[in-house]
RNA sequence: GCCCUCGUAGCUCAGCGGAUAGAGCACCGGCCUCCGAAGCCGGUGGCGCAGGUUCGAUUCCUGCCGGGGGCACCA
């Protein structure tokens, strides 16, 4: 089944190309009628004639077989109206189909790297984004028919490994264990910066504890993977509560690469590469400068012959590419690293490990902010704790349920209650452009009212308990849509429209127009809700009316899936 | 200093080179004897500044102003 936008283009771009080939009729979307076409200006301006002689031309040229009329309007636009027969028959297929018109295309692979919490640290709101950004890329991916395959890279190695560890033995291990194992993770890594600051000697210890666990002894090793275990099981707390599809599977932290790291560097330096810097090992991508103009590297081996980040990050790409033979890979990592991927990026080009048809793209987001448009910290300073917005979240959706004399108690409304709180946080995130720094405002996002997730859930479970009125299961029974009232024919329209602005939104890796889309078609709904009464129509109206809901109930739950948050049968 | 990013209504945000820049919140005024008022209808209110490209610029380019971030051994 074709979109509405790709079975007008199809026939509008053969009498444009007739006038000038390869000429972009730039068909969009209109609020005065249902598309329009904005390209005939541009294509007289080229030909040298009227706007107004070419747009009649054009009228009499596209073969529109009834899909659709033309209008020429102001200095030369042409509106398009679809037609009622057009909409109808998208309307029924649509009805019969799991996919509601959205194309499957399983043409490649695609790597999504998101999340990466810290071993031993405690996930913040940053980490808030990339997983929830993440999630919903990875399920639009799938659900455009992609293979894809998630990845977590979990900081777990490196130098703040030998403090961890240290205050892991003073604790004692069942100490240790039991802390971590609430999630208390905040204050075993302040305690251990702390002492690492204070202590002299436990700063010893530590370094000498870093050269252990990077030599492989056993002893350090087994205390490392308590650390990791821990801090692992807590991840698959925070993914349960947050209903992320990240499993203990799709990590691959940084340790996963370390024996191939080695070979990094002689890779790059085989390849004529490598460069020593002060004793360290480096690349000079092209094109990147320090504040003095000049060459900035890319550190690969420290001068203490560690391991930057950048190695791994190398290793790991040239494993995604060689091994899980990548097509496209996703970071989906915060904005400052821009500077640092591009330049792996670019390493990695030069050192032939990213041929030409694997694309990497920075899916970068901005910073978490507060209500004052601060950077969101505790009062205290501190990263504030996913968790314990999470729990206020639920909590307020607890209260709001109880104000609301619901039929629904006990688990159930805890259930619940937690599927409006991630609905809300979710939403909130997702329904940015992604680039923009984000405020985080837990009052708002619950408030249930306007733009909001539990508002589109609302409107879901609204849909649904009109069926549950029905005496018995509701079957598509339609043979048409006579689509009278404006608002039918509006919410129709906003029914077809669902697989362009799921392809935008996958190719823009913006879940934000998919929450645009979203909400624009529930407020087609409620318009349509409120003239349109459905179970009070006469037959065959009320069961054309019946199918409408049907159909929006099913977008809707479809386009929340995509974004990860669930849609109530009732609430 | 260089690079990246953002700047749209009082606040939070959409806006794919097109016609009169849209929502939500807040505020004001209406709508529940009628399928769920977490809703609907109406009202008030805006593109940081200056150039340029274009038939047409909130959108693309340049410069400036303002916020945020990055720029060698933490990841």
């Amino acid at each position: 089944m074709t979109s509405t936008y790709h079975a007008l283009l199809a026939r509008v771009q053969p009498a444009f190309d007739a006038l000038l080939a390869g000429a972009d009729p730039v068909l969009r979307p209109s609020e005065r009628s249902d598309y329009q076409l904005n390209g005939v200006m541009a294509l007289a301006k080229s030909l040298g004639r009227s706007p107004r002689d070419v747009a009649d031309q054009l009228l009499s040229d596209i073969q529109l077989d009834g899909i659709a009329t033309l209008e020429v309007a102001g200095p030369g636009f042409i509106n398009v109206t679809l037609t009622t027969e057009f909409i109808q028959s998208h309307l029924l297929s649509t009805l019969d189909d799991p996919r509601l018109g959205v194309e499957s295309r399983p043409t490649q692979t695609v790597v999504i790297d998101y999340s990466a919490p810290n071993v031993a640290k405690e996930m913040h709101v940053g980490h808030l984004r990339s997983t929830v950004i993440g999630d919903a890329l990875r399920r639009m991916n799938e659900f455009a028919g992609f293979r894809v395959i998630a990845r977590n890279h979990v900081g777990d190695w490196g130098t703040p490994f030998g403090m961890l560890i240290e205050h892991l033995i003073d604790l004692g291990e069942a100490q240790a264990v039991a802390s971590l194992s609430i999630g208390d993770l905040n204050t075993f890594y302040r305690s251990a910066r702390t002492k690492f600051e204070a202590d002299d000697e436990f700063k010893d210890r530590s370094r000498q504890r870093v050269v252990s666990l990077q030599a492989g002894e056993l002893e350090t090793l087994r205390l490392w993977e308590i650390l990791v275990n821990q801090s692992v099981a807590y991840f698959d707390e925070v993914y349960a509560k947050l209903n992320v599809e990240l499993t203990a599977e799709e990590i691959f932290g940084e340790s996963f690469y370390n024996d191939q790291l080695d070979s990094v560097v002689s890779d790059l330096d085989s390849a004529g590469l490598i460069e020593d810097s002060d004793g360290a090992l480096c690349v000079f991508p092209p094109g990147f400068t320090n504040r003095d103009g000049e060459p900035l590297p890319l550190i690969i081996r420290k001068r203490d012959e560690g391991y930057g980040y950048a190695a791994t990050d190398l290793a790991a790409l040239r494993d995604r590419v060689d091994l899980l033979g990548a097509d496209e890979i996703l970071y989906v990592v915060g904005a400052p690293q821009a500077q640092h991927l591009s330049m792996v990026f670019a390493t990695a080009r030069l050192a032939g490990w990213l041929p030409e048809r694997v694309t990497c793209e920075h899916v970068a987001f901005g910073n978490v902010l507060d209500r004052s448009r601060k950077m969101f910290k505790s009062r205290e300073g501190e990263s504030v704790k996913l968790v314990s917005l999470i729990d206020s979240a639920v909590e307020r959706a607890e209260h709001a349920l109880s104000e609301r004399d619901s039929s629904i108690s006990g688990d159930d409304r805890r259930t619940l209650a937690l599927q409006i709180a991630r609905a809300a946080i979710k939403y909130s995130d997702l329904s940015t452009e992604r680039q923009r720094d984000y405020v985080f405002d837990l009052e708002r996002m619950i408030a249930f009212e306007g733009d909001t997730g539990p508002y589109l859930a609302y409107a879901h479970a609204r849909i649904r308990s009109i069926f549950r009125r029905l005496d018995a299961p509701w079957e598509p029974s339609v043979n048409g849509f006579s689509l009278l009232t404006e608002p039918e024919r509006s919410l129709a329209l906003g029914l077809l429209s669902l697989p362009e602005a799921f392809e935008s939104a996958l190719q823009l890796r913006a879940p934000h127009k998919l929450c645009t889309y979203l909400f624009d078609l529930a407020q087609r709904f409620t318009a349509f809700y409120e003239a349109c009464p459905v179970l009070k129509a006469p037959e065959p109206l009320r069961e054309e009316r019946l199918a409408l809901c049907e159909l929006t109930a099913k977008t809707l739950a479809l386009g929340l899936d995509l974004l990860g948050i669930e849609a109530p049968q009732q609430m």
